[in-house]
DNA sequence: GCTACATAGTGAAGTCACTTCACGATATGC
DNA sequence: GCATATCGTGAAGTGACTTCACTATGTAGC
């Protein structure tokens, strides 16, 4: 006997670009964690950064609501990041149970790196593709991606 | 003061591009993730099940090799989903070190479970994008992936 | 002013995906 | 045969998460 899926599969023409994307995805995963690392960051601590970075300072469970994980967890990813220097907890000043975090200077510029990464890998990714087909493909994209989102809550798989 | 970004991105036209495609990909992952966690399964071991349902059985060293990760990591996935009886841990005929690993019936209906989901998904997703556009779209997708496998080596990020 | 309740952050403990390193058992080249 | 490479796994560790319990503080309501 050979494997257990014989039958040849049915083509679903979407398939093969669901199959693309999510090749795609795994790349391009793999490779901004590999560019992160480079800088001694995971992409947790990443995210975390480029929140504060685009939202200014903030709250732990501002912070926390933004990433979509749990406060705690936040609590960890900014021992981390206090430890290289990239972030501050000062006093809230008007609430006194609350944290306020802030980007330092180092953190500041460590994510202005990260952003300028993405800006040459962008230019660079799609160096060659004509810009008409671009402005398809992107708009394509935020379709798809907004259809997932209104089938996601109650969708299957 | 404000953020550490006042002066205004300078507007790199494929930057949107790239973000809309980090959106999705988030988006498709977290999707990913619930559709497997429903089988009781995570992503990690999930692939795992995939690498045997499309290789056939195979030993652990090809599977690691095939996932892109460690043999330790493998004997580690494969112990979990020995224990959900999804797979058979069987001696290889020839070479007594190795192990020959398959899918049990289990096994490989939860997979095939697994792929009529992503083809429902991938049915949905495309609905309403026509035939045609669909086609740029995933040359595109090829392409910049393509790009992106070529440029990763040593690229930049 | 006080009591009741919600909220902010963190310790403790646990899960999952990974890794490296060391080791025993086997295969293989010469 | 013997050196050497390979297969899988124990031990130990990291990072990203989670839940639960707890302290300190804010916010009503009366």
């Amino acid at each position: 006997m050979k494997s257990l899926h014989d039958m040849p599969e049915r083509p679903v023409p979407a398939r093969a670009s669901l199959d693309r994307l999510f090749e795609l995805a795994e790349v391009l995963g793999a490779m901004m964690q590999r560019g992160v690392a480079e800088k001694g960051l995971t992409t947790a601590r990443a995210g975390a950064l480029w929140a504060l970075f685009h939202g200014g300072p903030m709250t732990q469970r501002a912070l926390a609501t933004q990433l979509g994980v749990t406060p705690r967890n936040v609590t960890g990813l900014l021992d981390a990041l206090q430890e290289d220097g990239l972030v501050v907890r000062e006093a809230h000043p008007t609430d006194r149970r609350a944290t306020l975090v802030s980007l330092t200077e180092k953190g500041g510029s460590v994510t202005s790196a990260l952003r300028d990464g993405r800006d040459e890998l962008a230019a660079l990714l799609f160096a060659d593709v004509p810009a008409d087909r671009l402005d398809t493909f992107t708009a394509t994209l935020a379709q798809v991606t907004e259809r997932l989102r209104t089938v996601g809550t109650d969708g299957p798989k």
